[in-house]
DNA sequence: ACACGATCCTGACTGC
DNA sequence: TGCAGTCAGGATCGTG
């Protein structure tokens, strides 16, 4: 849909969600055409044809393709005006997320830092209690770092954990081969559901076409304290992990 | 090695 | 109604 056009005009709305100068940003994107773009882990590469754009959503980005014309909204910040007079608005709330141009995708030191891809990539269940051995890590964090397991983020690490009955407080490097094949199959199995349901709305995301996602519906525990446990039936408990919240119960 | 808190931001919601 | 406090799909950094 947008591989093969190319970017008329690029403004930027708020420079604190670009990376580069602006005059940088603009200067090396301006102009060009896009040739692929892809996803990895939780990034997204537009691949130009000098260069690319690492792209990161943070907690409430989304990047809209409007053809519509319509107008800038305040959480616009960064709008792609293409050929066709299409655009492409990268619109973020906290601005936690961003954009940056690289002369060189392939050497970003963010992507180099990535683990496997939990979604695509096969991962050994003993590679993985290799890596976590004599780690004290309550396994929630560890698979929610990204150079472990390249992908989960705070709403799947629950549902995972969930569905693969881990307790989240479990110690990483107390994790048994066959719980790893549990977390592991999860891992794929609910993040290619989520995705065959286009993601999780619960406030502000929303797909490229600005429509809901609908795996919210789908989900066990994340959101769900004091609910009855869809295994159990007694209320699910909330506790803090690494500044996050997790749920879980049996 | 890791737990913890602060930080980057904005908005929705809760309680007084 | 107003205002302070809390919380939210993430990642990084400093401190102990």
């Amino acid at each position: 849909m947008l591989e093969g056009k190319r970017i008329e005009r690029v403004e930027i709305h708020r420079a604190s969600v670009v990376k580069n100068s602006p005059d940088q940003f603009i200067q090396a994107t301006q102009g060009q055409l896009i040739r692929l773009i892809e996803r990895r882990a939780k990034y997204i590469l537009i691949h130009l044809e000098r260069g690319g754009i690492l792209g990161h959503l943070g907690m409430s980005g989304k990047f809209i393709l409007d053809f519509k014309l319509k107008p800038i909204h305040s959480h616009d910040r960064v709008i792609f005006t293409l050929e066709d007079q299409s655009r492409l608005i990268f619109s973020e709330i906290r601005c936690f997320g961003f954009l940056e141009y690289l002369e060189d995708l392939a050497t970003s030191e963010r992507l180099e830092r990535l683990g496997p891809d939990g979604l695509i990539d096969e991962i050994d269940p003993l590679a993985m209690r290799r890596r976590a051995r004599g780690s004290r890590r309550n396994i929630k964090e560890w698979i929610m770092d990204q150079a472990v397991i390249a992908g989960i983020g705070n709403i799947y690490a629950n549902e995972i954990l969930f569905a693969a009955q881990v307790k989240p407080t479990r110690q990483a490097g107390r994790i048994s081969k066959a719980e790893w094949e549990r977390i592991l199959k999860e891992t794929k199995g609910i993040l290619e559901l989520a995705l065959i349901h286009n993601g999780t709305s619960i406030s502000d995301y929303r797909r490229v076409d600005d429509k809901t996602g609908e795996f919210q519906g789908f989900l066990q525990v994340y959101g769900k304290e004091g609910q009855p446990c869809p295994r159990c039936g007694r209320p699910i408990k909330k506790i803090t992990q690494g500044g996050r919240s997790s749920w879980y119960c049996c």
